[in-house]
DNA sequence: TCGCGCTACTAAACCGGTTTAAGCAACGGA
DNA sequence: TCCGTTGCTTAAACCGGTTTAGTAGCGCGA
């Protein structure tokens, strides 16, 4: 007369001859159960093999125990890109703890907004993470109205309800600048994100202080994309200038790396006579030639910490933003002095550019 | 007197003046249904703005509506394997229409056949991407024992009773291997990947197969990790040699690239001394120097074909193993005749080939 | 007139948990 | 002796759908 199947609840307590909600209760260590009777109760659980059905739980509960992650990037440039495979993997070891599970989607641009309305609809997820945050970025808005919990990865513009991790990717790039400038550089282009794209705006920015602080023009900026091939675009650009840049800090390793081959086509020394700074540390960085300075970030980490606060936030515990330790500098082969002796020791005002040649 | 929270299949069967079996029935198209009152219950689900309750329907149909994939890599070699993103993304492209979600679990190697177990226990999927097989690979048995469906990407070895997707890795090999001697090698060596995966030995075995076509030895492999750090290491030990290949065909790009690098810092000029080949085409392998030669491989469409099966098979269809076109190989400059005319003295029972200069 | 079959619909069980209200026994205090 | 607690346990409602069994109403043939 055994039914196949998983054992329920209900066999569970037929087993231990008690009613099905003393074997909730026992179960969940909920007090008011004689301690005899609980005994009871495990052993036949276990001996059953019995383990809570999550879809019974989930619709009991009001709650999906599942979080969501929603990806609007082309694949190949996902594929490219080594953050989302360490972020995933870093939010994946605070679940699995838990008991919790992520649903990710990927989905065309067009359809990001689709993405979260079908995810919040369906109540699939708890919550949300928010990455590749946008200047003014619609969807912390759509978010609060569809009362969907989200963690943003960097801190959005505008204030908003949802704690965020605070990423701060400006010191990475000021101690880029500031490397490049200390071996003697005086003309560092830049090879940006998008400008629309928070990090890609951030990261521009910060290598802009980075040059005023040092009293040298931030006028060798060129926007793309974090694609090899827009690295590979913009490098040509910069190198085509009649004044060409003696150094280059790229917004991503993938467009570094694109860099290194352009400037190499072209005849151009790395880093005898262009320094190249990227930023990711991805695992190819330290394999490419000349291995790659950069900054090395850890979106594993990130992962983790934005679980454990997105976890608390569904939980309804007060939440406040997350800090993360700063950005390192990772000094490798591409980087070297300048190929012409600094005409003048730095930091003289120095309008004696002209010279250098 | 209205209730927060979403409107309920009750809250429809209420407004139309129906019970709630009918609203369902209607709702799921069943036949036995007045048009007029089909009609009336459409329009007020419609102005309630009512949604089935996925939680709901998961616990009644005792299905999960989603499907899973256990990721079992160290994230370092995740994010630099173009592979995943990829494929997910084609695995989503099938999955959104259905109303299906994924599942993902990166999980340490030791703990992959608990994401396994915990996956079907939870009853969170009803079916599972096999991805990354090895040779013997335990996980066959123990889904099957699981009773949970499956489709492997690739055929293993044994047979089972799951759908396969079927990649041949053979014919991308095979091409490149014929284009190096057709160039004119004859020392063609392999970097390989690790042997227990099935991608990794059936690389080489077609390596192998591709140079006894040609009359030519398979002396020169080193098995390596398919990491830009292994593949260094590979590419160190094979100029070691006393015997230099001219050329080498590498199991994936991540370790071309790396190899490229080696080559550069070891003073071998590529393609002038040394030919090279991947496999992949990752998105960086035509913007290094000299861009990569290498076989295309379409992860984004196996994923839309895998999911494909999976749904099919988990409905209880009839499935069969799915072929998928053969891999192209994409010429770039890093492939080119070898330095020296070959030199006649090994083993000639092959005179003509000496012409070839 | 009855019985039969068909259509359109309702009531209730069910999926497998959680949670609330109520029941029962033993016990201490007045 | 009766009452109010306290401790343990059960029955039943609930989450929001799907599905089955059953019923009312109707036309039809015998």
């Amino acid at each position: 007369m055994t039914r196949p199947g998983r054992p329920t609840i209900r066999d569970v307590a037929r087993a231990a001859g008690v009613s099905k909600g003393l074997v909730s209760f026992a179960l969940n260590g909920r007090p008011g159960v004689a301690d005899e009777t609980r005994e009871r109760i495990l052993t036949a659980a276990r001996a059953l093999g019995w383990e809570p059905s999550h879809r019974a739980r989930a619709l009991s509960a009001s709650r999906a125990f599942a979080v969501g992650l929603v990806i609007a990037r082309p694949p190949e440039l996902l594929g490219a890109d080594p953050f989302f495979p360490a972020f995933i993997a870093g939010v994946e070891r605070t679940l699995s703890d838990r008991g919790q599970a992520l649903v990710l989607q990927v989905v065309p641009e067009s359809a990001e907004e689709a993405g979260y309305r079908k995810l919040a609809a369906d109540g699939r997820v708890d919550g949300v993470f928010l990455l590749d945050l946008r200047v003014d970025d619609p969807r912390l808005a759509l978010l609060e109205q569809l009362g969907l919990p989200a963690v943003t990865i960097a801190r959005p513009m505008a204030p908003t309800r949802w704690p965020a991790l605070l990423i701060d990717d400006r010191p990475g790039i000021a101690a880029a600048v500031a490397h490049l400038v200390e071996l003697g550089h005086r003309r560092i282009g830049h090879v940006a994100g998008p400008d629309h794209f928070l990090h890609g705006r951030v990261r521009r920015l910060a290598w802009e202080r980075a040059l005023a602080d040092a009293g040298l023009p931030a006028d060798l900026c060129v926007a793309s994309d974090f694609s090899a091939a827009g690295g590979a675009q913009a490098t040509r650009v910069l190198l085509d200038r009649a004044e060409r840049p003696t150094a280059i800090v790229y917004a991503n390793d993938l467009m570094a790396i694109a860099g290194l081959a352009v400037a190499r086509e072209l005849g151009v020394d790395v880093p005898g006579q262009l320094s190249v700074t990227g930023f990711d540390d991805a695992e190819l960085a330290g394999y490419v030639s000349p291995p790659l300075t950069t900054v090395r970030t850890d979106p594993f980490e990130w992962g983790r910490a934005a679980a454990h606060v997105l976890l608390e936030l569904i939980d309804g515990e007060p939440v406040a933003d997350v800090p993360t330790p700063p950005a390192q500098l990772v000094l490798r082969a591409s980087t070297a002095p300048p190929p012409a002796p600094p005409a003048k020791r730095r930091r003289s005002p120095a309008p004696s550019r002209s010279e250098q040649t």
